[in-house]
DNA sequence: CCTTGTGAAGTTCTTCACAGCT
DNA sequence: AGCTGTGAAGAACTTCACAAGG
């Protein structure tokens, strides 16, 4: 009776994964409005499916002619609690630069905004020196200190597949929300922390089994 | 009705997602035997959820103490066509060997099966001429050739977010099934096409979102 | 006992179909 | 005419609960 009330601002996860791609989708757009069926031409969903989906925002302007695209953008921003500029910029950290984690350096890999690279953390400091980056790099000794102070809720992990339960467990225990765990592990830890596995091999094994993923 | 005979082989696409990291989670066990109640401690997901998805498998040999480790392994692999070392290994490339393109090629990320990496692709032949890598690197205008000759099933793309839709349409032109898209763009590309998006913001969001994308 | 495997119930998500608006 | 938004139906997935096995 009372979960049902919680429930009724709550947006399903299939809608909120979809509500993202949206969100980014309408970057991509000239138009000034687009109607559901122009959406279902370029996402492949259903056209009730989007309608459903939007709904879920409350909106209500969609009008009967086509959503404004920028209005739309916005409330699933606001919806969503993606960044608006400047606001709910949610800190991250990458945990380990090696090949892959150097790569993740190159912020222009991070859309404008949501997600602040606030930090990158090697246990070479050799690496920490070589790399030259806007963003600062600490030694993994310094992990528990940075994340505290600079308040960083979320890991991207890049570490060896050997490192990567005991480098997920320091993380949680030092109040990381959320880890991007791009190696070949699967993470055993507190049911707290979320999780998203995104190893490449993980990954096309999903794209092959044609499974959304998101 | 014979829709229904089709569907009776068919594993439905959470327990997929779900076999799949199972079977990676598989590997890094050290016991024998594995019980149901001991897989919901290590990933979260409820034990009747973990039978259900076992039992499409219809393996049968998980008597009543528990399931055999190594023969689920061997189980998931088959019923998914994931790679049976050397059997199944689809071919795949690199398209835009970037920082993130050029940190891919390190084949070590790709666990050993599966996937094999027959190609990378840039523009830039002094790119091509500086990284030293174990997989044949190609200029671009030998797209179609190489894809064609290798016969290589999927692509993995790191260009810029502005040329992917147009390298994504090359693909899918010379007959790759499958798009990881690691760009910030959102693909319109012919429904058999199947594209994965796995920009680091998309997880992000997805992964603060809570949602579990796999 | 503690297991697995599975009908059956329960829940969540998608799709249909149409009233209402422009 | 073509659109949105939404009850209601339908499909898909999860969870319960228990029979059967070691």
């Amino acid at each position: 009776m009372f979960q049902n009330i919680q429930k009724m601002n709550d947006i399903p996860s299939p809608s909120k994964k979809r509500l993202i791609q949206l969100s980014q989708l309408l970057n991509q757009l000239t138009s000034k409005k687009i109607t559901s069926p122009e959406l279902q031409k370029l996402t492949g969903w259903g056209e009730a499916t989007i309608r459903r989906d939007i709904s879920h925002l409350k909106l209500h302007n969609g009008a009967s002619n086509g959503y404004d695209v920028a209005l739309l953008k916005q409330a699933i921003e606001q919806k969503l609690e993606l960044a608006v500029k400047g606001q709910n910029e949610y800190k991250c950290c990458i945990v380990g630069l090696g090949n892959l984690g150097g790569a993740f350096l190159e912020t222009s890999l991070f859309g404008s905004e949501s997600f602040k690279l606030a930090a990158g953390f090697d246990t070479n400091q050799n690496k920490i020196d070589m790399l030259r980056s806007k963003i600062p790099l600490y030694p993994t000794t310094d992990l528990e200190k940075v994340i505290r102070q600079q308040q960083i809720e979320y890991a991207i992990l890049t570490v060896s597949d050997e490192k990567a339960q005991i480098m997920a467990e320091r993380l949680s225990k030092y109040g990381i929300k959320g880890i991007l765990n791009y190696t070949n592990t699967v993470l055993t830890l507190p049911p707290e922390i979320k999780v998203l596995n995104a190893s490449p091999t993980l990954l096309l094994q999903n794209l092959y089994q044609g499974v959304s993923l998101l």
